[in-house]
DNA sequence: GCGACTTTGTTCCTGCGTTCACAAGCGGTT
DNA sequence: AACCGCTTGTGAACGCAGGAACAAAGTCGC
C-alpha cells in the first residue's frame, strides 16, 4: 500500500495556506460560487504556478478547465488547518499589545476565541477587555484545564517570558505564540513561534538605507 | 579594485542581525565586553555556525581566540541596519493594534520614533496617544514633508490599506509595515513588508492538529 | 460526436539558505 | 621564542523553496 500523499506539509505552505483561506472567504461572501488560480493567486499576492502547488499537498481540489470551487476548497483548507471548529486560546500579559491582541476583532471571525486573560500586576486584575475579565496568573492551570485552550499567546516583557512559557506548558497549552524579543525553550511537543515587531522595522529600515546607497 | 564584499546581504540574514543587535544590546547593559559566537548565538536562539557566516557579511568583526567586541559588533550592525541614529516613522490606523504600537516602547528604545499619528475617523482625531495627538489623514503629506519620515505603518482595516497605501508613496514614504490582511502593491523604490497575526495563529493550529494525527 | 480551448496537476530546474567540517589566526604559557 | 588551546572565518555539500514549462483532463461550441 503506497502513501501516495506525503503527511508532511511544508510550514512556507502552510503560512500561505492561510492566506488562501482569507482570500477565499472574501470571494464567498462576494457571491463567488468558483475561482481559477490565477484570480486567487492574485487575491493573494503570489505566483499562480506556487499557489496549485501548495493546494496539490491537499490531493486534487479543483477541476481541469474550470478552476476550484470556493465553498468546497475553504472547507477543504480549514481542515488541514485545524480551524474547522474554533479554538480556544489563553492570553498572558496584559499590556498596550495585549489589550489589543484581546480586542481584535480578526481572530474571532477566523476561529480564534481568547478563553483567559492573565496578568501579573493586581492594578491589571479584574479590568474588562473584550468581553473577558483579567485574571491573575494563579488561575492559568485551572482555566487552561476547564477549558482545553490548546493556544497560548505571550506579550508579557521579555524578562518573565520564558517564565509564563514554562507555566503554559505545565498546564498543558501545546502551541505558544511569542511576542517577546526573548528566544523561548519549551518541552517536547510543545510548538513556539516568535513574532518580533521591531526586527521588521529594523529590515525595512535597512531596505531604505541599502536603497540609498545604490542609488 | 576588486569588490571583496558583496553589497547585497541575504534578507534571512538581515533580520537576523536585528536579533542579534537586541541581545548586544542586553549583553552591553549587563556589562559584558566581550562575546563568543557561541554565547550570542545561544542568546538569539540560532546556530553558531549561522551565526558566524551572517557577521562574515560585515567583513572580519571578530578576533579569533578570543570573540567580539560588544560594542564594536553593536555599532557596526547598527550602522549596517541604517539604525545608528533615530529614524521617523508615521503610522496610520489608529485603532487596538495602532494605539498599542503608538504605545509601544520597544520601537523608541530601538531608534523608531512616531512623528505622526493618523486615522480617517473623526471621533479619533485629535485623542492624545503615547505623546502624539491622533491627526486627519488630510496632514498626512505635510507632516511627512516636514519631519522626513521614511517609514509608513499600517493597521488600518483591510478596505482602505491600498488607498493608504497609495497615499504614503505620494507623500513619499519608501517604506511600509503592513498589518491588513491584504497584499499591497506599491510603486517601485518603495519596499511593504507584511505582518499577518492571524496567520501566526493558524499555523500553530496547523502543527498542533498534526501532532495529532502524527501521534 | 468531435475538436479546440481552458485550467489544473506535475515535473524539472535553478537559486538560495542552512549546516557541517576544516583551515587560519590570535593569546596565553612555558 | 615556540607550542598549545581556543575561536573565528570560509569552503563544500545538502536540502528546500520558487518559477517556468509541459502533460492530463474536463468543458464548451459546432
Amino acid at each position: 500500500m503506497i502513501q501516495p500523499r506525503p503527511r508532511t506539509i511544508p510550514e512556507a505552505t502552510v503560512a500561505r495556506l492561510a492566506v488562501y483561506l482569507r482570500a477565499l472567504t472574501t470571494l464567498a461572501e462576494g457571491g463567488r460560487s468558483s475561482v481559477s488560480s490565477g484570480e486567487l493567486a492574485e487575491a493573494a499576492g503570489v505566483n499562480p504556478a506556487g499557489l496549485r502547488k501548495d493546494l496539490s499537498h491537499l490531493g486534487p481540489c479543483g477541476v481541469r478547465g474550470v478552476g476550484y470551487d470556493v465553498q468546497t476548497l475553504r472547507d477543504r483548507i480549514a481542515r488541514v488547518l485545524g480551524v474547522e471548529h474554533a479554538r480556544a486560546c489563553v492570553l498572558v500579559g496584559i499590556g498596550n499589545l495585549g489589550s489589543a491582541l484581546a480586542d481584535y476583532a480578526g481572530f474571532g471571525t477566523r476561529g480564534f476565541e481568547f478563553v483567559g486573560l492573565f496578568d501579573a500586576a493586581p492594578a491589571r486584575i479584574g479590568q474588562p477587555i473584550g468581553g473577558q475579565t483579567v485574571r491573575p496568573l494563579d488561575e492559568l492551570a485551572d482555566v487552561v484545564a476547564s477549558t482545553g485552550a490548546s493556544i497560548g499567546v505571550i506579550t508579557t516583557p521579555a524578562e518573565v517570558a520564558q517564565s509564563v512559557c514554562d507555566r503554559l506548558a505545565v498546564a498543558g497549552v501545546r502551541s505558544i505564540l511569542n511576542f517577546a524579543p526573548v528566544p523561548l525553550v519549551a518541552p517536547d511537543g510543545v510548538d513556539v513561534r516568535k513574532v518580533d515587531l521591531s526586527v521588521e522595522l529594523q529590515v525595512l529600515a535597512f531596505l531604505g538605507q541599502q536603497r540609498l546607497v545604490s542609488a
